[in-house]
DNA sequence: GCCAACGTTGGC
DNA sequence: GCCAACGTTGGC
């Protein structure tokens, strides 16, 4: 039998004569921590009987409503909770559950629309006085077990779900949900700012002897408890990667089998690998220790091999294979440019909230039509999806959008009207307005326009010998394909310029897959000072709907130069801007140029880490692996899922003369 | 830190 | 009122 925890101080005595029979267990409709026991009776006249003990988060055990009632104080109505079978019960939907002092229960927003079909049926079906017997079934006298069928996962009541449509990892009732979300949400407030009113968060100086002082790091980075020092981490934040090992989800040694994610066919490519719903821990924390944080937090903090902070500008750059360029580039001589956007840069276009990604010009917007075939339309219901990513059409999602976001410094010429982001995105541009398609397959030419441009407007900086800063107000970051570091770049600047953006696919790892094309993103996308490239009349014949990512897998690396572009039907003829060539480059190129931007570490609170995986995911990167390219691995430390038709930007361009001096 | 899930909201 | 999809967040 496995104790949850500590030595057993005078409660023994309390204890009736039978032995424990029953394993502890948690008790969530209590709160989080709350556990609760069976233990049955093997003897004497009341032979058969079961006593139910209850212990709190700090170990008080309870053995009686009386006791509990006493212990949660007279604030907490228990009327609602049945002791004996540790569930709350509702005699009438209008009731609420039974109130843990210690612990903020916040309902989560609901729309009323969402009232409007929840509230309903749980007032005829959910919350009725629960069997005794189903929960007796789900909570005591048996092997840790699943719960029944529209019944929470963890009070065992049974529910009518929140939706017909919705499929949650975590089958939880409404009630425990949101005390879940609750409790999460206070530890990211822990995190974040701390509790206020623990030892830890009373101190107010720095220990200077843990390993964040040590390593003085900077206390703007990250969450702000990463880099805080670990004797002023707030005592309250639990951990819960490893989940608490008591609990019978983590008491659990296989699979179930029959949940969700033992149902579904496994993704090993996936990163992040989903554990067995049966197995995931009901609590979520195990024990508190001195510093309270995130134990990977803590492993990277003691292991500055791991340190997250940018690397300050090296004499000579790491070899660190993630961050190699060989392992990230194609092999053809180029240059790469990597732009990482910060939110201010982009406030044009964040303004707008809900509108904010759409031009309504590039072909993209334009578009009308779903392709029916990526994975956010494979999610539509209307397309037989379950509506869960909800996501715009990887086909319809705006290019050029995506492009200001990459590239902000390019976008943000003032003078460049026409070129300019249309004041209102919804708005369309005519198509006589629109561009000529220019398209080319050969490698840039050299234009004095470009030269001048750059010259005008300094793309980067050298720090030493072999670090390239990013221009001044912007994240950006040169990078040279070919080169041995991402942050080496050579001192002369190259011949060959051109203000040509290619979008590439790419195979991570495997620089000679790479299909080194020409990529000419025409207006309005070009680069302002930039001439456009003319048209190669040598041009394969621009594909007009996306193909079945799977079947497109091996085209894709037959056919060369790849050239995407909206149908017909969307493009609206030769006017039409379009990204002719796409090389989807992971998102994990953004995350690991990231490492190389200051500007982008650690200072990001939630939110604004929130937008730029936005940037790395919904832009850039799929969320699903239906897109897997021949070639992709999805070994690579870090990686996301493979790629779809716009992942990445990049742009070649020559080295800013001026720069180079 | 990342991603899947989904609450929410703007547009129709 | 419905739908598309934006933006947030829970869970890993």
């Amino acid at each position: 039998m496995a104790e949850a925890s500590g030595p057993e101080p005078s409660w023994p005595l309390l204890l009736p004569v039978a032995p424990m029979a029953e394993d502890w267990l948690d008790c969530p409709a209590l709160g989080p921590g709350w556990k609760r026991r069976e233990v049955f009776r093997k003897s004497g006249v009341t032979c058969g009987r079961s006593d139910t003990y209850y212990q709190s988060p700090t170990g008080d055990r309870i053995r009686s409503k009386v006791e509990l009632t006493r212990y949660l104080g007279p604030a907490c109505d228990l009327t609602l909770f049945d002791f004996k079978q540790g569930v709350l019960c509702y005699p009438t939907p209008k009731t609420h559950p039974v109130t843990v002092p210690s612990k903020k229960r916040k309902k989560p927003s609901k729309p009323a629309k969402d009232k409007k079909r929840q509230v309903a049926p749980q007032k005829n079906e959910v919350r009725k006085e629960t069997p005794k017997n189903e929960t007796k079934t789900a909570t005591a006298a048996s092997p840790p077990s699943l719960p029944a069928p529209g019944c929470c996962e963890n009070c065992g009541i049974s529910f009518s779900g929140d939706g017909t449509r919705r499929q949650r990892l975590k089958t939880l009732c409404k009630d425990c949900r949101a005390q879940r979300i609750a409790f999460n949400r206070e530890q990211r407030k822990f995190k974040r700012e701390g509790c206020g009113e623990c030892t830890a968060c009373q101190v107010t100086e720095d220990c200077g002897t843990c390993t964040t002082c040590l390593l003085q790091l900077p206390r703007d980075v990250a969450s702000g408890l990463f880099c805080k020092c670990e004797q002023r981490r707030c005592l309250r934040i639990v951990e819960r990667s490893r989940g608490c090992g008591v609990c019978r989800g983590c008491q659990t040694r296989e699979d179930c089998g029959r949940c969700r994610i033992c149902l579904r066919p496994p993704r090993p490519d996936l990163r992040r690998q989903w554990k067995c719903v049966q197995r995931r821990c009901l609590r979520s924390k195990h024990g508190r220790r001195r510093g309270g944080c995130d134990p990977k937090m803590t492993t990277r903090q003691r292991s500055p091999r791991a340190q997250p902070l940018p690397p300050p500008p090296p004499p000579q750059p790491p070899e660190s294979p993630e961050l190699h360029p060989r392992a990230l580039s194609p092999s053809s001589p180029a240059e790469f440019i990597y732009y990482c956007v910060d939110e201010d840069e982009l406030q044009p276009y964040t303004n707008n909230r809900r509108q904010n990604r759409k031009c309504g010009t590039c072909a993209a917007c334009l578009r009308r039509m779903d392709c029916g075939h990526c994975d956010f339309c494979c999610d539509k219901p209307k397309f037989g999806g379950s509506n869960q990513k909800r996501q715009k059409c990887r086909w319809r999602q705006c290019l050029q959008f995506a492009m200001k976001r990459l590239l902000p410094s390019v976008w943000a010429e003032p003078e460049e009207g026409p070129e300019s982001p249309p004041p209102n995105p919804r708005r369309k541009r005519p198509s006589s307005t629109r561009r000529p398609r220019v398209v080319t397959t050969k490698p840039p030419l050299v234009t004095p326009a470009s030269q001048e441009h750059c010259a005008q407007t300094p793309m980067k900086q050298e720090a030493g010998s072999s670090f390239v800063l990013p221009p001044p107000g912007t994240d950006l970051v040169f990078l040279r394909e070919g080169a041995s570091s991402p942050v080496q770049v050579p001192g002369p600047a190259p011949a060959a310029t051109e203000t040509l953006l290619q979008v590439k696919q790419e195979k991570m790892d495997t620089p000679e897959d790479w299909t080194p094309g020409t990529a000419i993103l025409t207006s309005p996308v070009s680069l302002p000072g930039c001439p456009s490239k003319a048209v190669d009349p040598d041009l394969p014949p621009v594909k007009q709907e996306p193909p079945d990512p799977e079947e497109n897998k091996e085209e894709e690396h037959k056919t060369h130069p790849i050239c995407y572009s909206a149908p017909d039907e969307e493009a609206g003829g030769a006017g039409t801007p379009v990204i002719t060539e796409i090389f989807s480059l992971g998102g994990t190129r953004l995350r690991d140029t990231a490492v190389w931007l200051p500007s982008l570490q650690g200072r990001q609170s939630r939110k604004e880490a929130g937008r730029k995986v936005w940037k790395t995911k919904n832009t850039l990167a799929p969320t699903s692996t239906s897109w897997k390219p021949q070639g992709w691995r999805g070994t690579h430390a870090g990686l996301s899922p493979p790629p779809t038709p716009i992942m990445w930007v990049s742009c070649r361009r020559s080295w800013c003369p001026s720069s180079q001096s």
